[in-house]
RNA sequence: GGGCCUGUAGCUCAGUUGGUUAGAGCACCGCCUUGAUAAGGCGGGGGUCAAUGGUUCGAGUCCAUUCAGGCCCA
């Protein structure tokens, strides 16, 4: 090693006459201090509606906004959807689209009804409404806030909600083309129902609690006619932990695939019978009841049981045998009791069958006149258990009873056990427009592809759709009874109804009198209103019509739909469905989906964890753009493939963090080299461009070209690994480092220098524009450091100019990069050995082959130098196949100025300068 | 249990119609630089392509099964 490597450089004496960058651009982002400043400035200057203004006449793309439910902080989860949203908007924008974002809120629904109900009790459904509303417009407030901070354009300040009574009325009017289309009608369905509170309460109400019930084993004798032999005289048996159900079975279901053996049983007290039982349960049987199989007549799958009958134990009448893939084989006998009235299995099977929903019990859980035993009538069911199983007894009906302790569902306010019962219910016949949904499915292009297989089959196999709900927060299902309980469906009144709650909202529907809705909408004396709210996917699956259809900025259908992909179930198919019915077309051309946001592990983070899982993350936006700033959040989301479940932990916005010093420096150092440079005047023409100039510009083209496809795509990902890579490779380690000789050493007015700053302007300008969806900060305060006045987000994305499409010199850039690998693990191999320290101090010989590496430029010994940032390079070709590098000590005087290490150096007037610095000093 | 989907380096992801030693960025290790400096450059290590079986001259890429995970149902 030199005496000079080890000796402390001095001071560099010229180092005034370098051009270093300069620029105020800060390398420190601080983004949680600055994007606060800049989204107020924004704010000022009406940005949104500026943007609005310059893309009003252009074509219109419409991205419909999901609303989230008004309840709670946002979570990643709804971070991501929105960030994804905003991307979209701001990339269609500078794609030349006018798209205006109106985002919008759910408001109504149980879970905030349930919040307001908890905190206080005995309140009237105004109050209830009222406090609703409130609770729902403070969340509201406190979303849209975040969205704001993560730099989501909209018009916040207009947002739709549904609880608008614009809104609402436009729903009451989609119901009344329901209604007109003959798609409603009204049935009997099993509902959860507390008899403590009299009222049916939905699964979020109900609390699990240990329960001690009687259970018993009954039998049903067969009894169709021309039974098979070893039928004949054969009794079924059920198990169940609800005797009071029994007056209402209409059927027994057997599982279709179980073996179930037919024979002869006795017991201890040898009285012989023949049963049914499966066949995994027969010991279970007998051990519970004391029969047991004594010969085996037959074995049978339960397919085989399917189409027979049963005679009812008590009752004149019989039940049907049926099958039923929920038959589990853990407890029982592999045969269940069916009462459609009393269970959603039960429903569920009961309507299969063309069972009657037989429900013989009131809100306060007594038997009516219906249960068919007078003994029963006005009893409460639980009290009836005792009489039915003495009943049982009595008939010979009766095999067995135990107490059974099971956890059992209460009502979470007056702690009685619920049970079901079917109370009338309204539903929409999705037949009648299930072949036109599916039709309109293969019409919108869904993406992923397979999210079109998801929305078919849910559409292909959901049954009719329950639209009422036994609540209070909610819009009014806008029926009304005649005083004998004659209910009023009609779309006529519907739409009288709707008018004056677009006037007053739907608070009117509690708060005026029977008397005075019945005149309002003209029925008779003696009508009453319904006291059902709609379900609320109604409320949001109206949208297109409350909203798109209504915007004057908006049209339908919505060129764009983006939920996560539990919506194939719920949104996208309410809307589908009502649609479908509005206008006869789907609401949307296009759907995308994203996952939903999971650990590292790729486990799901759900609100629900937070609160069991004390080492828990935070998962809220808040916490994230408070201590990273939005513009990570929204790197986060562009850096992910968010067509799968989306990885998320605190480690992975460090990791952002990697990246985002990266752009933010090379954007820093981009505008610090063109310090002192005015484009207007100092700008070089194209064929002054150096090679290296055409190299990158040919790169930006081409940077371009696939971030505009990939933003057209949705693949923000792709936008954001380009964008990486340019900066990174392509800028950092090649263009920046190679031109620094030039625009720190060459005279200010050098045309190398200027070529580079005019190269470094045009790279600049393009990636603030390709990095604004994205960085919508960080690009803007670039923009800004540029010299513009206006914000990067009234921009379009740079335009293409094949003009600086450079085949040539990326064909030569290609090959010299083969070289330089070569010569730098030469370098490499000195440096390691301490030959040398920086590349400047070596003398480089390489050896070329004879074929190849024939561009001109390796006979440009100044232009291979700069590239490869040497000092001195000296070429032999020989026949060798591959290129080799050898690297020794340079021989020659360090310039002080430029550093190099060149033979020039020593010569007056000053000694210690390069002739290229003793120029530029000059 | 059913429907739809996913499983490639520590992390996030690329891998065209099956065909050379599986790639990138970040992270990691070592060196250089101190004129992008709470920056920058160079070099390097690291993968049984979830597992098993099959089709094929040849499979990360096709088929089957299994395991793990997600959403929606039951």
């Amino acid at each position: 090693m030199s005496d000079k490597k080890k000796e402390k450089d001095a001071p560099n004496p010229y180092k005034e006459t370098l051009h270093l960058p300069v620029t105020e651009f800060p390398m420190r982002a601080s983004l949680t201090e600055r994007e606060p400043q800049r989204l107020a400035k924004w704010e000022a200057e009406g940005l949104y509606q500026q943007i609005q203004e310059k893309r009003r006449g252009s074509r219109k793309f419409i991205l419909h906004d999901g609303p989230p439910f008004a309840n709670g902080d946002v979570h990643m989860g709804t971070a991501l959807n929105k960030i994804l949203k905003d991307l979209v908007v701001k990339s269609k924008t500078m794609l030349g689209w006018h798209a205006p974002f109106v985002p919008g809120w759910d408001c109504h629904g149980l879970p905030i009804e349930f919040r307001v109900v908890k905190e206080s009790t005995g309140l009237t459904p105004v109050e209830v409404r009222r406090r609703s509303e409130e609770y729902a417009r403070k969340y509201i407030d406190i979303q849209r806030n975040s969205f704001k901070r993560l730099g989501v354009f909209g018009d916040w300040e207009n947002p739709y909600l549904t609880l608008d009574p614009g809104y609402e009325a436009d729903i009451i009017r989609v119901f009344a083309k329901l209604v007109e289309q003959d798609l409603v009608y009204r049935m009997k369905r099993p509902v959860l129902w507390s008899y403590g509170a009299g009222t049916a309460l939905a699964e979020a109400e109900v609390e699990y609690k240990d329960k001690v019930s009687p259970a018993i084993y009954v039998s049903f004798a067969l009894a169709s006619a021309n039974l098979p032999a070893a039928l004949e005289g054969a009794n079924l048996v059920i198990w169940t932990t609800t005797p009071w159900t029994l007056p209402a079975n209409l059927g027994i279901a057997l599982h279709p695939d179980f073996d179930y053996v037919v024979g002869e049983f006795t017991n201890a007290e040898n009285i012989a019978a023949r049963f049914v039982v499966a066949k995994s349960l027969l010991n279970e049987f007998a051990t519970k009841t004391g029969f047991s199989l004594v010969t085996e007549l037959a074995q049978m799958k339960g397919r085989e049981f399917v189409g027979l009958e049963t005679q009812h134990p008590f009752l004149p009448r019989t039940s049907k045998v049926i099958n039923g893939l929920f038959v589990t084989a853990d407890t029982g006998t592999g045969q269940v009791h069916i009462a459609p009235g009393h269970g959603a299995d039960d429903y569920q099977a009961g309507r299969e069958n063309g069972m009657e929903i037989l429900s013989p019990v009131d809100g306060r859980g007594h038997y009516t006149a219906e249960v068919g035993l007078p003994d029963l009538v006005g009893k409460h069911v639980f009290q009836a258990n005792e009489p039915i199983i003495a009943l049982l007894t009595e008939k010979g009906a009766l095999l067995a009873r135990e107490s059974y302790a099971h956890q059992y569902p209460h009502c979470w306010r007056s702690k009685t056990p619920i049970i079901f019962r079917a109370v009338e219910q309204y539903f929409i016949r999705v037949e009648q427009i299930r072949s036109k949904a599916l039709e309109e499915i293969d019409r919108v292009k869904w993406l992923p592809a397979w999210g079109r297989n998801r929305i078919y089959g849910t559409v292909e196999s959901r049954p009719d759709w329950c639209i009422s709900r036994q609540r209070t927060w909610g819009v009014p299902l806008p029926v009304f009874y005649h005083a004998d309980g004659t209910p009023v469906v009609s779309a006529e009144v519907a739409r009288k109804v709707a008018d004056i709650i677009e006037q007053v909202g739907t608070n009117a529907w509690f708060e005026k009198s029977d008397a005075e809705w019945a005149t309002l909408v003209g029925l008779p004396e003696g009508a009453v209103k319904g006291n059902d709210t709609l379900d609320v996917w109604i409320d949001s699956g109206c949208s297109h019509v409350a909203v798109l259809d209504r915007h004057p900025e908006l049209h339908s259908p919505a060129d764009l739909y983006i939920e996560a992909t539990d919506q194939h179930r719920g949104w996208f198919q309410s809307s589908l469905m009502l649609s479908v019915v509005a206008r006869g077309a789907a609401p949307y051309k296009s759907v995308i989906t994203h996952g939903f946001v999971v650990d590292t592990s790729g486990k799901k983070v759900s609100k629900s964890d937070q609160g069991n899982d004390k080492n828990a993350k935070p998962m809220t936006a808040d916490h994230y753009y408070n201590k990273y700033g939005a513009d990570l959040v929204r790197l986060w989301v562009s850096s992910v493939d968010y067509q799968n479940e989306v990885p998320f932990s605190e480690e992975l916005f460090q990791q952002a963090s990697e990246s985002y010093r990266r752009l933010r420096n090379t954007l820093r150092v981009l505008l610090g080299n063109l310090d002192g440079f005015n484009a207007a005047e100092d700008a070089v023409e194209a064929d002054q461009l150096t090679l290296v100039d055409r190299w990158i510009l040919s790169q930006l083209e081409n940077l371009k070209q696939e971030c505009r496809e990939a933003y057209d795509a949705y693949d923000f990902r792709k936008v954001f690994v380009l964008l990486n890579q340019f900066c990174a490779v392509d800028l950092s380690a090649l263009y920046v480092d190679i031109t620094k000789d030039r625009l720190y050493c060459d005279a200010t007015s050098g045309l190398r220098r200027r070529a580079t700053q005019t190269a470094i302007h045009r790279i600049t300008d393009a990636l603030c524009r390709l990095l604004a969806p994205i960085l919508s900060f960080t690009a803007d305060e670039a923009w800004e450091y540029l010299g513009h006045q206006t914000s990067v987000h009234l921009e379009d994305f740079p335009e293409l100019d094949p003009s600086y499409v450079n085949p040539e010199a990326t064909a030569a850039v290609q090959e010299l990069l083969k070289v330089r690998a070569v010569i730098q693990q030469a370098i490499e191999k000195a440096r390691q050995e301490k030959r040398i320290g920086s590349n400047l101090e070596a003398t480089v010989e390489l050896t070329l082959p004879e074929s190849g590496f024939q561009h001109p430029v390796f006979e440009a010994l100044p232009t291979l130098e700069e590239f490869f940032i040497l000092s001195v390079l000296t070429i032999k070709r020989t026949d060798a196949s591959e290129p080799s590098a050898v690297v020794l000590e340079s021989p020659h005087q360090k310039c002080a100025r430029c550093w190099k290490h060149v033979p020039a150096v020593g010569h007056q007037p000053h000694a210690d300068l390069c002739d290229r610095c003793d120029e530029a000093v000059a």
